[in-house]
DNA sequence: CCGGAATGAATGAATGTTCATTCTTCGTTG
DNA sequence: CAACGAAGAATGAACATTCATTCATTCCGG
């Protein structure tokens, strides 16, 4: 109804014919998974339809229940994959071997956390949609708390060992990653909400001012 | 289709017979918004339907676009409900004048934000279901940011008192709101979508961690 | 007995899912 | 090497369902 232009995928120039293409499945099931990430983005979670979201991935509105059984399975799936890049991301950079050094290796994963790749609006609306909508839905529950738990006793390791090196007292390494965890998520939700009170620059010198009141001797 | 029962409100006996009653405007809308907020903990709001607000309000279905116009004015003035409740708590509390005691007004403030009345599961479903659609909704965004400039600004504000009563040194009111502001925003997340790896209790004990470790003269 | 609050069947639009059909690919055959 | 044909990937019109909204009618309260 918006596009007089049959279905044309819209990085497609209108005089170019369209050409049936097939795919690994894997390709297209990333293609439709892209796809869901900017729509809910875009438009909400609840606003999605899967009309929406098979034009905007430049493709027959069949094809998502072919890859995918259900916009239920879709939209779970979506979740996992935004849930699991973040999550392995993080734990790349706390077993990682490469920083040696205790300080840097922090340094690494708050860049990571509040730098480019995860603060991009589009990750950031789909990371909270799915909040939003996990009161109600113990299957999103369970695949965010699945990836978390990792991550989170990766994070209670790396700061009992900062805790160690810098002979800290009285502080609890496992408090102290609840913490610093619930302060990112924070974060994250003021960058997306208000936006306008809240930059990047701040965001990421706030969350350092935590690490360092924590552990003065390994930050700055 | 689910009940028998032609719609009999849920707190009503069967045998008991319905009978219309007329209430005044304000009075309605209440109880309109008030199901609301139970349909979208316990359902999610991308779920929430005008038959099940109506439904769970014991009205009919009409009555909802009689006192709000539709559907998206409902749910509006329903965000714009909760947001009021909290923020307008929080500076109660903050402008009250019952304690003079600046450390005490702390006190009183976390408890505020980590206890019984904000932290129900039915608050903060409907407070995150928002957040998730605000990335997409600038009028979501529009009336939480609106309260919350405030709040922040009178948060701000006790610190800088506190600061100054304590004569703290290398500390930051601003940078300490937003920091402060953005863990209790994580904490309620972490109660929401991971109730089981973080109790209320633990929240709180991980909010006074980080009051005490700025303000160590005044708390505890 | 009247104004208007409340009702709920009816309506039309929108959406998820299906499936008969079309088209691409690639191994096989002549 | 070209032609063929089967397997199954992709399509999109059609279908059944659900939902927000309307409004003629009913009924309460003053």
């Amino acid at each position: 109804m918006t596009d007089a232009s049959s279905a044309t995928p819209e990085v497609l120039a209108d005089a170019q014919i369209k050409r049936r293409q097939i795919l690994p499945k894997a390709e297209r099931r990333q293609q439709l998974i892209d796809a869901t990430i900017r729509c809910i983005a875009q438009h909400g979670l609840s606003a999605v339809t899967m009309q929406m979201v098979t034009r905007d991935a430049g493709l027959s509105v069949g094809i998502a229940n072919l890859h995918f059984e259900s916009k239920d399975n879709l939209l779970k799936e979506t979740l996992r994959y935004v849930a699991e890049e973040y999550h392995n991301g993080q734990i790349e950079i706390m077993e990682g071997t490469e920083l040696a050094d205790l300080g840097a290796r922090l340094d690494a994963l708050l860049d990571f956390q509040l730098g480019r790749g995860v603060t991009q609006r589009q990750k950031m609306s789909v990371w909270f949609a799915y909040y939003g909508e996990a009161g109600a839905r113990p299957v999103y529950q369970k695949i965010v708390s699945t990836v978390d738990k990792l991550a989170a006793q990766k994070l209670e390791t790396l700061f009992a060992s900062i805790i160690d090196e810098g002979g800290y007292q009285g502080v609890d390494a496992r408090e102290l990653a609840t913490g610093y965890s619930a302060l990112i998520d924070g974060l994250h939700l003021g960058l997306l909400v208000t936006p306008r009170e809240l930059s990047k620059r701040r965001a990421r010198s706030v969350a350092r001012d935590f690490l360092r009141r924590a552990f003065p001797e390994h930050i700055r």
